[in-house]
DNA sequence: TATTAAGTGGGGTTG
DNA sequence: CAACCCCGCTTAATA
């Protein structure tokens, strides 16, 4: 790993472009070839690049160019002046760290207890497929009706769309040889810890119910 | 700006638990409380918080305790055997990273250029606003009927729903004394650059027009 | 506080 | 095995 403290600017262009404008800062280059520059301030990185191939090139007015190439994109980074650097050498086999997967997490929470979505539910699938994309779950209420849930930590206008484009999938798709369920009478349903005024409103009047997640959902059992 | 080299192991609370067993890694100590700590592999921090509250207690064994403390959630590093460390001053008033090619520069460019959503169309407003948010254009056709036109970079399935959305309100407003337009006659378009196949699809099921930008819109004009 | 937009995303699928 | 396509959550920024 390669830490250097340098007056430096850099360009990026890939899936959109951005500047950055010259100034002093820290610069992380590590081992596989990614790369972070830092002000000082938060722990996210002004730029930065993944695993790229690295190139050092002069350039004619003497500052030096760092380019990191990747298929799509690259960042240029131009080192006006070099205020210190320094190579340190660490252990390659460090293991990563696990991921958050919050919302997959409550998925899995509630596939355990589907009583949190009503009396009498059972959980048909995860992740069942429609035409209009993968609802969260798929349960059936107590009278064995299908509801389409979408799982959401805060619920926003959106789940309520998503909710209605799957049902609308649903029901234009043709019978499903192994799923002895009648989509055609399929509902709607958000599961959420927190849903928004605006969404409460707009859940009701195209009729997607609505379950509200107690906040300590990870406590209980 | 602090920078170690230290070895160390860490443990986050907050939204979930996480443990960073003991190792030989780069941790990076900002001038606002943020920190995060790095292995030599990937521009991401094996782990991080982000401002918080920074105490520094001796543990009984030796070993140093850095424990950073917001609200909801703390992280605390364990230095077992402090390695390298250099306390570098950086400027604060560092100008940040300038995007390009935003969705907003976009709008910004159709509402010049409105001749790419139609054959003698006009805008009659930039973020008009409408009980189901705002829409990013509201343009007037060639013979005037308003157009609520969502703008994207990429539109999926949900600029269709946003479109509904925004019709369903203005059919559903006021008269509003100040502008003399008929939204009751509102109709839906989305202009983008990519426009997904499913998306084009469901659009026009719902009879929400749609427009490709050129790719190149940034060099035109 | 509430909402939208972006991510230099991620996973599954297909050649 | 790699590229690509599609879609989704999460977070940041803005009003």
């Amino acid at each position: 790993m390669k830490l250097v403290i340098a007056d430096c600017s850099a360009i990026y262009t890939g899936r959109g472009d951005s500047v950055l404008p010259r100034g002093v800062r820290a610069i992380m280059v590590k081992a596989d070839g990614s790369v972070s520059i830092h002000n000082d301030k938060s722990n996210k990185p002004l730029n930065y690049m993944k695993t790229a191939n690295f190139i050092e090139e002069k350039n004619p007015d003497g500052s030096t160019a760092w380019i990191f190439d990747s298929r799509k994109e690259s960042l240029a980074i131009t080192i006006h002046e070099l205020l210190m650097s320094n190579e340190i050498e660490l252990p390659l086999d460090d293991p990563g760290l696990e991921k958050d997967g919050t919302e997959k997490h409550l998925q899995e929470w509630l596939s355990k207890h589907p009583e949190y979505l009503g009396e009498g539910f059972t959980i048909a699938a995860q992740e069942y497929q429609t035409g209009n994309g993968p609802v969260d779950l798929l349960a059936l209420d107590a009278i064995g009706k299908p509801i389409a849930v979408e799982v959401k930590r805060i619920a926003m206008l959106g789940a309520v769309d998503q909710c209605r484009r799957y049902i609308d999938a649903m029901k234009a798709a043709e019978f499903d040889g192994e799923m002895y369920i009648d989509l055609l009478r399929a509902e709607g349903m958000i599961a959420a810890v927190d849903i928004r005024p605006k969404t409460l409103e707009w859940a009701k009047k195209h009729n997607i119910h609505t379950v509200i997640i107690p906040e300590n959902w990870r406590e209980i059992e």
